[in-house]
DNA sequence: GTGGTCTAGACCACG
DNA sequence: GTGGTCTAGACCACA
């Protein structure tokens, strides 16, 4: 499983493996049932705190995406777990709105965001 | 000039003013000359302290995007590069890539996506 | 406000501070809208470090109890969130479970736990 | 003899299977001179390490609870003081108030608490 | 060796 | 002064 983390980023490190992590799974790339590395594994694989790697696994678990179990370590979920529609619907509205800023800010039209989004 | 802060969004405010700005006058949005909204004005319409803007317009000034002037605002600087169109497909090709995997995740098609962009 | 942290509780100290908080405010004894200390604050009272009361109070607020505002610190949320009525079910069958083994435990009916209820 | 252990409680496992056999030796439920089962049996009937069911019965060996003889296996000591029934009562009332307050937090009147017993 | 928790202290963004 | 985040290191419960 490859993660990477950028310093850089204003992002804070523990949300970027935890979105990368989730993207995995909801994408196939991790499969249900199939161990995702231990925590203090990848910490030392990232050059990062133990903690932080905990905090990204413990809100994955919280969000339903993974299952830990004390020393046997971490899973993915047998099956996401279910959002209401609403929720669904209030979070795909809100990055269509964030995707639509950047584009405006680019100067470019609605007609030419949702083609670059067909590419 | 409309500029947009997202709360939630774990970028700082003052950066995501900056970038915007930045990015309307790389792609000519912003002529140079025209003048920005004074510090006050902007953060009143933000609902942001003023140094937070202060902020922004301090580092844009830095960077050379614009000049100020004590009693007659800030301008945008002359002859800035032009962000080449090629540069501008890029950031939305990959601001549009950052979309569809949030609606990916949230288990919604392509086309659910446009559908969001339209609303 | 009053919290208190028994460190030979088994339960961790940022699961006991939660429980009370959650607990004084759906009895009502913390009005919506009242502020909790600061982290910082109650840090200092209970002797405890600054994040794990921080951790208390995010999962306060991922709860839906508090709402966190960065720099104006933490307030009670105006109401409370609403739970499906399965998983609140979920929860009451949990709790009662919890108390008849107890009950049991202690060599006491069904009817000795229901009478102890009501007393 | 039942004993129940929750994962989910932050209690030790250890710890939980410590303190409800106590309780049964004190309540009389479990009579001096009444066999345990093996470790290795309750070990496998609870899905835990016989380690960790090893170390309740040491705890309770120290703690003067039981008996454990090589080949002859871990019975109840002789002439445990019993409980009293004011302490067993107190008990009761304090897992009640427990339970009652889990009830309250989630919105349920003492009735519905009462109802959740029954099923 | 696995995750859970805590401490002590630091720097950041912001009002 | 407020919360947010990270680090480095420690001890615990357990398989």
């Amino acid at each position: 499983m490859i993660v990477e983390v950028d310093a850089a980023n204003p992002t804070p490190p523990y949300e970027q493996i935890r979105t990368q992590i989730e993207t995995m799974i909801a994408t196939g790339v991790l499969a249900p049932g199939s161990h995702l590395p231990s925590i203090r594994q990848l910490a030392g694989d990232l050059g990062l705190a133990v903690n932080t790697v905990a905090r990204s696994y413990r809100e994955l678990e919280t969000h339903g995406f993974v299952i830990t179990r004390v020393r046997s370590g971490t899973t993915v979920a047998p099956r996401r777990p279910t959002m209401t529609p609403a929720e669904t619907q209030r979070r795909l509205t809100e990055a269509a709105k964030t995707y639509l800023t950047t584009a405006r800010v680019l100067g470019m039209s609605i007609d030419d965001a949702i083609a670059a989004l067909r590419s």
